[in-house]
DNA sequence: CGTCTATTTGAATGTACTCAAAAGCGGTGG
DNA sequence: CCACCGCTTTTGAGTACATTCAAATAGACG
């Protein structure tokens, strides 16, 4: 499998590029590998990247005061990931970006994807799509964080995500579900039993 | 004031249209009062429409299989607002938007909306850059929700919406918080001791 | 093998919920 | 215009869900 096959196919569900519009996209973008711990992104960085994984698994996190983090997103092998907010804005990060394996991006500035935008409008359309993707799934975790107790938003967490989830502690899913690593083996336990 | 000057600025805060573009896509819309108490949208409907605030509030909230209300959004003027999911992939809707005011909305069809986005492409750019917005909005919330307390989350919700929300109930707050409308009166208790 | 971190277990605590009842408030009809 | 009805808000007691802190155990990695 080639090096861009699987973002070429991640934008062939929404739009159809031309040869050149393809060429053109490809020339915009940096291949980089990510060692498994290593940071894309720290906190309060420049987040001048937008990243789409093309083997491997990202997490973002977020710290608050008290120094706990917050898992934001897993982001698997062909999912797109950044700092949203800084990145649109141009403002310091306020996300941690950290592979939990070995990880392979494609990854594209934002002067870039600007030019993108200019050069090969299609790629709004693109873009349009996977942010309104994006925002419903985000409203749906909104509304299962409001509505379920823990041990059910982990069940949404073990159906949603595969099991080839690779090197995620517990203490990051726990974060992701908005609860301590404890209570989240309490939970396990009580699972396991039933 | 005329009708249709608030969503102009809206799209002119991301596009530039000409005359006939304008003119295009006002044709799209439909103009549509709606009481106070009023559903625009109810839970197994169709949802055919993307809504926008001229004036007064809507309200959308879920309903879960313990018949509780959560409040998803409150939609204030110059807002957009639908069941996005639904609308998306006309599906019956999850969501239940109802006005807690006398609301005027414009609202555009998915077939309009379809058509407008080939016939005016610029549109895709100003809904990528509305869905981008929408994503970032909707991530911060989660990020809330999983590190701030109740009594912190009310502190945010004062700062976000202005005490111009009208005929909002406690109950309604509640909702869009995450607890009970008992809690709520707690909180704001201590709040008002302190 | 030793070290470091993740996970489990348990006790004590805090946050938020349920249920029930009282008080407040707004709208409607007579 | 007032009385009543229904809904919201408040208050309180008892409870459940989830956290904190501490200590023991298990796993991962150099």
């Amino acid at each position: 499998m080639k090096h861009h096959d699987l973002i070429l196919k991640n934008i062939a569900k929404h739009i159809t590029l031309e040869k050149e519009e393809t060429t053109y996209f490809l020339s915009l973008l940096e291949s980089k590998t990510v060692k498994s711990k290593a940071y894309i992104l720290k906190e309060s960085e420049s987040c001048q990247y937008l990243n789409f994984v093309n083997s491997g698994t990202l997490r973002a996190y977020f710290l608050n005061k008290q120094g706990k983090e917050w898992t934001i997103m897993f982001a698997l092998k062909d999912w797109w990931v950044t700092d949203m907010h800084c990145f649109v804005k141009e403002q310091p990060a306020m996300l941690n970006i950290v592979a939990t394996e070995k990880t392979e991006i494609l990854r594209i500035s934002k002067i870039n994807l600007d030019l993108l935008f200019t050069e090969v409008p299609k790629f709004e359309r693109f873009f349009r799509i996977l942010f309104q993707n994006a925002y419903i799934r985000e409203q749906v975790r909104v509304i299962q964080n409001l509505s379920l107790t823990a041990a059910e938003r982990y069940e949404k967490f073990l159906a949603k995500y595969p099991q080839t989830i690779q090197q995620v502690t517990q203490k990051q899913i726990a974060s992701y579900l908005g609860i301590t690593p404890e209570f989240l083996s309490i939970i396990r336990n009580r699972r396991a039993k039933a």
